[in-house]
DNA sequence: TGTAATCTGTGATGTTTGTCACACAACAAA
DNA sequence: TTTGTTGTGTGACAAACATCACAGATTACA
C-alpha cells in the first residue's frame, strides 16, 4: 500500500527514502466499506482522502432532493469536497463507497505542515490541482459540445472499468440526464 | 498597473519590494485590441496571461464549427489553454480579445524560475489552481442541476458586469444553449 | 458615408430529453 | 424463505431546447 503510494507521488516528484518517510507520516490510513460515508453533507471536512483501492462518489443533492455525481474517485485519486477542506466552510457535498475503500487521510494542518517540511509536496500537490482543473474543464466542455449519447460514450472511453463496476443509475447521475434516457441510449 | 498586479497576489502572500520586483522580472506587458487572438488553435503556447484590464473569451471550436466558450477573463483573472501550457501540447482552444485588454504574460520558463526562485510563489499558484478547480467544479454542478434559464440567472449574478459588456450570442456559447432560447427566457 | 458583418428577436417546426407509470429481476437482510 | 430495497427496461406523454428562416437594428471599417 505504501509503494503504490509512493510510486504515485515520484512519478512526479522523485522522494529519498527519509522524504517518503516524512510525507507518509503525515497520513492516516482508514478503511471503509461499501455504501459507508467519508463525509456527509455539513459535516466539518476534516480529511482530503488518497484513494489506494476501491470506489468512491462525489455528490450534491440539489433542492428538490436529487442527487447529481461530482465525480468518482477510483485507485490513485484524489479526493475531497475541496471547498470545504481549503476554507473550513460545512461539506456541501457528501463522499460515500461504492465500493469498500482504503484511502490515506490528510488532515489540513498536516497539509501545510507537510507542504512547508518539505517543497517538493507543494510542488506535487500544484501538479495534482492543475491537472485536475484541466480535468475539469475537459468535462465542463462535453457538456458544451455533446449531447447525451456523446457524453455517455466519452465516459465509456476514457474510464471502460466504471461500466463494470457503478450502477447505470449513478452513470446517469454523472452525465446529467436521467435514468431513463441512459437506458434508451445503447443500441 | 504594478499596483493592481501586486495587490492581487498579496491578497494570498505578503511580498516584501524586493521580492515582488523579483516576481515582476518575470513578467512581460502587452497590450491587445478587440478581437485580437492571444492564442489561436493550433499554436504552439507561450504564455499564461494575467488580465490587468479589458476581457477575454477562451473558446473551443467544435467538429462541426461550433464556438463554445470555456471561460470568460476579466480584471484579475490568468487564463491561457493550461493543458497546452504545462503540457507543451499544441493548443486545442483560442484566447480572444472581447475588448482592447491589457496583460502580463508569463512563459512556462519564467514560470518555473519563478517557483524556484520563490517558493511563496509556488503556494500562490498552488491557491489560485485550487480555486479554479472549485470555481470548474461549480460550473459543472450547474450542468447537472439546472437548466437553461437558472445557469443564465446564476452567471448574472455571479457576474453581472458581463451582462453589459459581451454580446448574448456569447453568453449562449458560454451557458451551453442556442442564442434563440436565451433570447426567449428573459420574460 | 456607405456597405458588410454582427447582433437580436421571433415564428414555425422537429428532436432530445424528462417525467410518470408499471413490471420484473437481482440482491440484501431478517 | 420472505420482504424490502435497489437496479433496469420500456411505453406514453409533456417539457425543454435546437434548428431554420426571416427581419430589423446596430456596429465595424474601408
Amino acid at each position: 500500500m505504501q509503494d503504490i503510494f509512493r510510486e504515485h507521488i515520484e512519478k512526479v516528484i522523485p522522494l529519498t527514502d527519509e522524504e517518503f518517510a516524512f510525507v507518509f507520516s503525515h497520513f492516516s490510513y482508514q478503511r471503509y466499506k461499501k455504501r459507508q460515508y467519508l463525509i456527509r453533507e455539513d459535516d466539518h471536512v476534516e480529511h482530503a482522502y488518497f484513494v489506494v483501492s476501491g470506489l468512491l462518489k462525489l455528490e450534491y443533492t440539489d433542492l428538490s432532493a436529487k442527487r447529481h455525481i461530482v465525480s468518482f474517485a477510483m485507485e490513485d485519486w484524489w479526493e475531497t469536497d475541496f471547498m470545504a477542506y481549503f476554507n473550513g466552510t460545512k461539506a456541501t457535498m457528501s463522499l460515500q463507497c461504492i465500493e469498500d475503500t482504503d484511502v490515506l487521510c490528510l488532515s489540513l494542518a498536516d497539509y501545510h505542515k507537510l507542504c512547508s517540511g518539505l517543497k517538493k509536496m507543494e510542488r506535487f500537490f500544484l501538479k495534482k490541482s492543475n491537472s485536475g482543473h484541466i480535468a475539469s474543464q475537459q468535462r465542463i466542455l462535453s457538456f458544451l459540445t455533446s449531447n447525451a449519447k456523446e457524453r455517455y460514450d466519452q465516459l465509456l472511453q476514457q474510464y471502460p472499468s466504471l461500466f463494470q463496476r457503478v450502477p447505470k443509475t449513478l452513470l446517469a447521475a454523472y452525465l446529467g440526464i436521467s435514468r431513463e434516457t441512459l437506458s434508451r441510449l445503447s443500441y
